[in-house]
DNA sequence: TTGAAAGCGATACCAG
DNA sequence: CTGGTATCGCTTTCAA
């Protein structure tokens, strides 16, 4: 692999000379600039990386921290940080946290090891002092502690179109609250449980451990067994609702006739369940790609106008949810 | 960031001693071990991957290149991949190609670049010169030129079950040829393409263009209007199955009474629809622990016995097939 | 058992 | 406009 040195070499000038056209700033004669070029090319020169790494003590990576890129909500707003990071020509340094602590440290620590640009972080634990205590900005997605820059979706207004998709025209309403300790989950939960308290309807809330189809599944025939009236269920993500429209339909309920079901998040597969399941949309490509930019403009240090962005949630209308009246 | 140079003043001894502790080799007097460790601890101490990236001339760092995480499949092939290389300390640099060649060509140089350890890629490009061309050993997935070292599964058997599952129920066989420039795609095609000329059925075969779910819906409805008498659908994958399954649902259909419908890859997806769907499955998670595996050892240099692996596929029966009789 | 010093491959400052 | 050289933080001889 031919080192700046060679190149100089090639050409007969000096490594800073070759260093001058590589970066294209200071001065150097147009012709020495293609004496040097064509040296590049003809050794199929490029630079290394890690030795501009070292010297500037930062390097053209970012770290992306996701729970699990496995969950198809994450494989967006991996994609959205991605397309806008490259424009830039920075690359991923890519991690799956599973949530747990030890892991999400070590992928921190190794963020900083390599000096990374930047990091992204959808974690659990934004309060870390591992993240107060960085060198790097940080962009927490999907979280927002105080103060630090953030890019989420309003879960609690998500709830609210989730609840008053359904309030109407169910009875018997079940709401399942996710897990207890994801925030995002939580303002979801509030946000329907304002509504359907506020309407003059029977409803039921049922924990749930985790967002997994296993647990979901488990979670819906329960959900039968128990409450066998409910004609209305809000769930707190799109594979917890395909668990229980699954569940309804193998006993043969009729959706969303008998049984109104409403999922959150909108992961791409939503669109292709039978019936196509109602949801409410979070934007994760655009989030990924708002975080990237956030981030990019703190690692440019340019004045930012607001430092914790709120995406909009919007509420889709499929085959899960029967057409509202107009209200009353 | 304290550097080994304050560790090295801290603890009154050389950055070479230092570096020896840090390493674990070379000799190092047990007292001034302990002093040395005392010093990292107390200056928060961690190397500089960097700087040691750059001296090795090699980083711990392994290069991924995807098509596209947002597909289904991809996800758990990065999982697989990750939580194998992890047990060994390296991290991914993650990319996703687009298929597109010059993006492709671009994460190639950042590998190169940034001087990974190695990299797993799964191409439609393997025989790029890029790739022979280059220091660092490369493991492609999911696809397998002659002689390079690969992982792949067996799509040719996995046609062969995908017809064979159907195939002595359904009269009127359609045949979906996936994507021409997809080996995986054609391999599959052909598996199912011989079973079926050697059955007694009547099959068509339809080309599609791509995988994805809008195509594939498009592709659907077409099926259904030019050959309303099919009662036998071989999808190319999952998505397409999906769109399908819709598509005939939508139209009245019973599956899998009236059609019987089989995918490909098993997504985790598929298990969530409803009728769960029968798919043929590919290990998708322990292919990117193969490629890891073997990527280590080569980097490594251990000696192989094999290089190409070939993962088995397995026919997965869910409710989109009907349970077959025992054949005549 | 330890330290001094020569790299690794770039960048940037200072002279000329 | 160009070159010499210190520097980034670490590893690894080579001597002591």
């Amino acid at each position: 692999m031919a080192t700046i040195k060679d190149v100089a070499g090639a050409a007969g000038v000096s490594v800073a000379t070759v260093s001058r056209v590589l970066n294209d700033n200071g001065y150097v004669h147009e012709e020495t600039r293609t004496r040097v070029m064509a040296a590049m090319e003809k050794l199929n020169y490029y630079p290394n990386e890690v030795a501009r790494s070292l010297y500037k003590r930062e390097s053209r990576l970012i770290g992306l921290l996701l729970p699990d890129i496995t969950n198809p909500f994450f494989p967006q707003l991996a994609r959205g940080a991605e397309d806008e990071l490259n424009r830039e020509g920075y690359r991923l340094i890519f991690g799956n946290s599973d949530e747990e602590l030890n892991k999400e440290l070590e992928y921190l620590q190794t963020f900083k090891q390599n000096h990374v640009a930047g990091i992204i972080a959808a974690t659990n634990y934004p309060h870390l002092e591992e993240y107060s205590g960085i060198d790097q900005p940080v962009v927490f997605l999907d979280r927002t502690p105080e103060g630090a820059p953030s890019v989420s979706s309003d879960g609690h207004t998500g709830g609210k179109l989730a609840a008053e998709a359904i309030v109407h025209r169910s009875k018997h309403i079940t709401l399942l609250k996710g897990p207890a300790h994801l925030p995002t989950a939580q303002d979801r939960f509030h946000g329907a449980l304002e509504v359907l308290q506020q309407a003059d309807v029977d409803f039921q809330i049922i924990e749930t451990a985790s967002f997994s189809f296993k647990d979901a599944q488990a979670l819906a025939k329960e959900l039968f067994a128990i409450y066998p009236e409910t004609d209305g269920i809000i769930a707190s993500n799109d594979i917890q609702a395909a668990a229980v429209l699954h569940e309804a339909l193998r006993r043969g309920k009729k959706v969303p006739e008998d049984i109104q079901i409403i999922g959150y998040d909108d992961i791409p597969q939503s669109e292709l369940l039978f019936p196509p399941l109602s949801t409410i949309k979070q934007p994760a490509y655009d989030m990924g790609k708002e975080a990237a930019k956030l981030l990019l403009s703190i690692i440019k240090k340019q004045p930012l106008a607001e430092t914790a962005i709120q995406m909009p949630v919007m509420y889709i209308r499929r085959n899960t949810t029967r057409k509202e009246e107009k209200d009353a």
